[in-house]
DNA sequence: CCTGAAAAGATTCACGG
DNA sequence: CCGTGAATCTTTTCAGG
């Protein structure tokens, strides 16, 4: 699918404030209605919008610390492969989780009220699978953190 | 603010999918309508529900690498780091920024179409800024990314 | 604090340019 | 592919238990 201009903004408005009125959207970038709400409409059936989302204040939910879980292990059979996914993947906790290339085979990002309970959380993990080599750093203070993505990259060249 | 489990039940269904009409989510709930409504409009007012957003899928908008920076600097003076800061944030390609303890000093998730832009994001990054040390790691494969966090740490006890 | 219904507003659709 | 106007459905507000 391409994205021209118009789909952009509107991708860009929406990734900020979904609450926003179509109308108004239209308004905002020099459309009425109807075409702008079909435009929409397409970037959802074509899965570029995948969901509408409530993003909620971590702190406000006790989970104002954020612990990056750096994981080597020795394992490289499919089937261990698929459960340790599975098992990880099961985690509330474990917000974000990566396979990486280099050092590293595996990266977390987990969401826990404080050191104490990361503990808890930690030790229930290695209770569950067996893990070669794993180090945790903690995130002393989230800077910035947004679920809007770059759309600069995502529109072709000009006509 | 206290959030009881209605209220947690709430934000579980609107971290999901925020198009839920009110109604609905009463019934899932087991509330009617005006009270279920009156609990969202509070969860607002007090910031616990921050914004509602589009989730976009970061492959069709040609972002589809992640790549996770680490940086150690030198500099501790608190003007630099305001800089520091400021410059960073201001990049979109920059979704997350921590401030970290241990090693590292601080830590970037990055998300561009491939290596080669990387590259070009790498060179821009370190021309507007002295860092002292970086160091890059690519992500193969996003096993799991959510902006849903986990609410069992955010109920008070059973009564 | 709850229920049920009415008013206000947004989304969706049929039709025409 | 864009726009206008009307029908439908949601949200929001209000009267009352």
């Amino acid at each position: 699918m391409t994205l021209d201009r118009m789909d952009r903004k509107i991708l860009e408005i929406l990734q900020e404030d979904a609450t926003i009125p179509v109308a108004e959207i239209g308004k905002r970038i020099g459309l009425s209605t109807t075409p702008c709400w079909r435009r929409i409409q397409k970037l959802e059936e074509n899965g570029v919008i995948q969901r509408r989302v409530a993003v909620l204040d971590p702190k406000k939910v006790n989970v104002g610390v954020t612990v990056f879980v750096s994981i080597t292990t020795s394992h490289h059979a499919q089937d261990w492969l698929d459960q340790f996914h599975g098992v990880l993947s099961a985690f509330p906790e474990i917000v974000e989780f990566y396979r990486m290339s280099g050092e590293v085979d595996y990266l977390l990002r987990v969401v826990v009220p404080d050191i104490e309970h990361y503990d808890a959380f930690y030790k229930k993990l290695i209770s569950q699978i067996e893990l070669t080599e794993v180090s945790s750093a903690f995130a002393m203070e989230q800077i910035k953190f947004t679920t809007s993505l770059p759309l600069a990259y995502a529109v072709p060249e000009p006509a």
